[in-house]
DNA sequence: GTAGAATGATTGTAGGACAATATCAGAGGC
DNA sequence: GCCTCTGATATTGTCCTACAATCATTCTAC
């Protein structure tokens, strides 16, 4: 099938989208549109964002989406070209391994924080959100994926560091994870939940320095595991974007 | 004078910008300017960025424009409002230690990465782009501001993790500085310029360990300063941006 | 003097137009 | 047959205009 006929379709299929976007709200709409496809793996990694494909899809006009590729480029969900669109970004290898080596950093200053902090709402506050992880029952790599955001998130809060918090959401751990998916076998969310447990066991305790260390050890391992499986996965190079963008040309030019 | 008088004034004086931007250059150009401005002091925190102003000021359209602030926005060097404009951002105290405590740990992270360097080109690249913290003479503070940057960056690059340093340009770290500018007295700057060197030491001695908790101390140590003399210098609260967004509508009434 | 309406400034969005550029298909030369 | 050059095409970059929505101030009525 060719792009042509593919990106009509969508456009047929799609000319409102389910919800209308608040004025003011049209860029966030379009924003967490693609960001949830992206991370959702519903559009794959070097896929083509077109604007005018998604005015169409949207119903909105060139300049929010503008604005919203410009976004999630920022956030470095997607790659821009000039002249050529951008791209749902591809990590490489490399990649993974700095952004897993500055979130170890990251989250073992949160962790520091976190058990040192004092706030007793903030820490009755942490119990609850984390209270998840205490759970016996098996999970799913979806529900796992949900509950890891909420306790790195969870200690976040606690450390109560703003600028951290805002930097960790940016540091597409989601991406890595959209990316490395079927890693999650049931033995390493074991592993993993033990693991928050036990650094949860050492913020309650006030132990900074172990709470440190054990973030660490658990972002080590996890690094460890993804950049594994995703060698095991993809022979890696022979990535480039889709080939042709092109069989649009013809197509149209033979219906018109 | 009214807000109005001093726009009109600028829009007259320079109809059309210095250089003209290359085509698909336009918003870099925007955003070089205003960064430019902004950290040399000139756009002062608090200032509002209208975009019919900038329009006017480079000659572009309000696209580019928009596109400029964002960027600008996602540095976290200015802060925008709905409906309300954007304005040079203030940093707070408690922002400014929250990013000196998050910088604290990717420099620290740097020098254990670049003291564990292994890549001689690297190596030497390094020691030259280093050089000028041996120097002897008496620094002022700009001199000061430029070598700190370049000696900073140079830890970066042997590190050689390009996420790390990507992420460290945007930590403010100018934007404090240009927040807290007057802060660097003699003293002071002899003190950065010892500790730059030992640093220096630790990474050329191959020392991970060292390296990384003379950075940690540098930087605390610099944290510690800034806080200082910010307090001194500011009361602090007292600040909300521009008063008077409104004595324009009286003037252009007036004068129409 | 205060609640509420009017006003004006400013941004948010739409939609159309054209220029600049990267890429690709095919023609022509070796 | 392979390579280079050229033109066609897709796509973005920029400009323009217009209008709706919203925020802050000012004015008005009580």
């Amino acid at each position: 099938m060719s792009n042509a006929a593919m990106r009509k379709t969508e456009r047929a299929r799609s000319p409102a989208p389910t919800v209308l976007p608040a004025h003011g709200a049209t860029v966030a709409f379009i924003v967490e549109r693609l960001r949830e496809e992206i991370l959702a793996g519903r559009l794959a990694p070097g896929s083509r964002l077109v604007e005018i494909d998604l005015t169409a899809r949207f119903a909105v006009s060139r300049g929010p989406v503008r604005e919203g590729l410009r976004r999630l480029s920022a956030d470095g969900l997607i790659e821009h070209r000039p002249h050529r669109g951008a791209v749902v970004r591809r990590l490489t290898e490399r990649e993974i391994r700095e952004l897993f080596s500055i979130r170890i950093e990251m989250e073992a200053l949160a962790a520091r924080l976190a058990a040192a902090a004092d706030a007793p709402d903030r820490r009755s506050r942490f119990i609850a959100s984390i209270e998840p992880i205490y759970s016996d029952g098996a999970r799913n790599p979806c529900d796992y994926l949900r509950e890891n955001a909420a306790f790195h998130d969870a200690v976040m809060a606690l450390a109560d560091n703003h600028a951290l918090r805002d930097l960790a959401a940016r540091l597409q751990l989601p991406l890595i994870m959209a990316q490395v998916g079927d890693i999650l076998t049931a033995p390493v969310l074991v592993t993993s939940v033990r693991e928050h447990r036990m650094v949860a066991e050492a913020i309650l305790k006030r132990d900074p320095t172990a709470a440190s260390a054990r973030m660490r050890a658990h972002l080590g391992r996890a690094a460890a595991v993804a950049l594994e499986g995703r060698a095991a996965r993809v022979p890696e190079e022979i990535w480039n974007g889709e080939p042709s963008p092109r069989a649009r040309a013809r197509r149209s030019r033979g219906s018109a």
